[in-house]
DNA sequence: TGTCACTACGCAATCGTTTGCATGAGAGTA
DNA sequence: TACTCTCATGCAAACGATTGCGTAGTGACA
């Protein structure tokens, strides 16, 4: 393996000091212009690349920061992206943690900054775990820099950037409320889920918000997916006063839903108007389209790596939390404003 | 942020030099075993942690390898996953680098390594691309430990794990010959890409090897889309003798395909037989579901980093290739072999 | 001409490890 | 007792950078 070039190389070449290159490659005031002109030169000239590993020894940023993600499935891609984009802007490189591949193990998050020097930490997270928790509590301990994505623990705990499921639940009822609905109901993932607590919270909120009345029959609970929501969606059906608008906490979900509604020989969105959460692709395809709330991962990815680096460079500030409002697509599947 | 404990802690404790702690942690000969002892009591009550980083600085390895993707699009995952897990099992953590993030800067791979000081690299790549060639080369040079991954640049240029187009391929037409199939058509995807250009060789040879012989009009070309094979298909249908089975080198192309055949009132697979390439998970569920091949892409990531490893242990090998099969996975679209 | 303040650079320690070489203690031998 | 030899450990350099401190050299000023 060739050897790499360092400041000593460069500094040997021009028969002066180690520091001096140093120096002059990182613009100190103090140094004769010549010389510095010289050092970049020459350093240009030998291709020289500083080692951010060295760097990071001596002090410094490595330029590396871990991303730990629940999984590596496609619904988690989005905020990888958004993360490693934002991270190429600022020359920084992700290490990638899936956590259920170490989660077999005892690895501690914060061994991960011991073991690779890691700047600092990004925590995606989906569903509630103990253990994740208690890594999280230890990184407070230990004062890493680190931001939670996507999961809301409690205000002001620790850093975090994640969708708010609030003003995006209340963007799509209000919508549902505008086009003159006001008997309202929801199909809700899994509680145990941040975003199905969240959600289904918000709905309530929401409902509350507009001075409308929350009715327990217009309610379905259940798994993310399209069969719970067929199920639940025939059960609401089923009871006297129907509603005539439903709002679904996933996409998947109002699918399910939709198809349960035209078995009904129900029209949408003329007799019930739905709406669902998060615009997957498949969305846009279905008939009729379905109105729905863009979930800004990427956005969130590439915040939480915005919020990282501002904790880095200042330390010691209070607890930030962001949350990124999802965007309200309106479709067929609720009708047209007036 | 509070300080990493080092051997220089342990050796303070103990009232020994760090080096005696280095040798013990390392478990060298020449140590007695009681202070050996000592040194690991102490290390694990202190909770110590090696620093891979600074381990990498004295000539051993950070434990970190890049991973090189073409995008970060869900059809990367599975290459990722299995990069990611095999890293895990060897306590490495992987460096993610999408090129099309990189791309519009003059970032050398080479020095991914100068900066970050990875172990090695992995290079997956799908179309060939003049930039990351000219790259490929330049690692050659360099001599940096480097694994290519499913793209093939030629015999013996360079380490590769890849996605065994031809036998692979060979399975599926050979299944539709067992099944009787005389005259089979291909449509195949963009030309300018690996997996295009190798499936219709493959394709072309596996025909020669069963003595079949090749009809260009049973051959359409076009993107890896379904729109694409939707129209070649029918032109293919336009012929005066159809083909009676029909591959398509990817299964979007297959499902694209099977709905010119129905539109055109033919059965499949008693008029025309379907098999298609990569095993989404739509096949399942299509009517008739699809025959296909399984690409084993997650233990192509796996073994790429075998590979890898393999390589930085034992420099200076003769380069090695290897071709992984794809697994012939035979649902309703082809019909029962007898 | 002596003093002072700057400028421009060198020296050496440091970060956390590894490792070649030196060295002290004890054991074995003559 | 004097001489090796081996074992167990210490010392210090090295990896590639950064940085506090020390110090020649220069010019201004009295």
């Amino acid at each position: 393996m060739k050897p790499k070039v360092t400041i000593k190389d460069i500094a040997a070449k021009l028969n002066v000091n180690i520091s001096t290159v140093s120096r002059a490659l990182n613009d100190f005031p103090n140094l004769k212009d010549s010389t510095k002109k010289k050092v970049l030169d020459t350093a240009k000239e030998m291709n020289y690349c500083p080692s951010h590993i060295a760097q990071g020894l001596s002090g410094k940023s490595t330029r590396v920061l871990a991303l730990i993600t629940p999984t590596l499935d496609p619904h988690v891609l989005p905020v990888i992206r958004g993360v490693t984009d934002a991270c190429r802007k600022m020359r920084y490189a992700p290490m990638l943690f899936p956590n259920d591949y170490w989660s077999d193990e005892t690895v501690a998050f914060a061994d991960i900054k011991d073991k690779w020097m890691v700047d600092g930490m990004l925590i995606y997270n989906i569903v509630y775990h103990k253990k994740i928790s208690k890594e999280v509590t230890g990184l407070k301990n230990e004062e890493i820099p680190f931001v939670y994505i996507n999961k809301y623990l409690g205000a002001g705990i620790v850093n975090t950037v994640s969708v708010d499921n609030f003003k995006s639940v209340y963007k799509a009822i209000n919508h549902l409320h505008k086009l003159g609905h006001k008997k309202i109901g929801i199909i809700n993932g899994n509680l145990t889920s941040n975003d199905g607590r969240e959600r289904f919270d918000a709905f309530k909120k929401s409902l509350k918000n507009l001075k409308f009345k929350y009715n327990e029959q217009y309610v379905g609970y259940g798994e993310f997916d399209k069969i719970t929501a067929y199920n639940e969606m025939r059960k609401i059906l089923s009871v006297r006063t129907r509603p005539t608008a439903i709002f679904c906490s996933s996409d998947l979900m109002a699918i399910g839903a939709m198809k349960a509604i035209r078995d009904k020989g129900l029209q949408i969105p003329d007799d019930i108007a739905v709406a669902g959460f998060d615009d997957i692709a498949l969305g846009r395809y279905v008939k009729p389209s379905l109105t729905t709330l863009r979930t800004p991962l990427e956005e969130v990815g590439a915040k939480a790596v915005e919020l990282l680096m501002d904790i880095i460079k200042n330390p010691g500030q209070p607890v930030k939390e962001f949350g990124l409002e999802a965007e309200l697509i309106t479709r067929q599947s609720s009708g047209k404003e007036k």
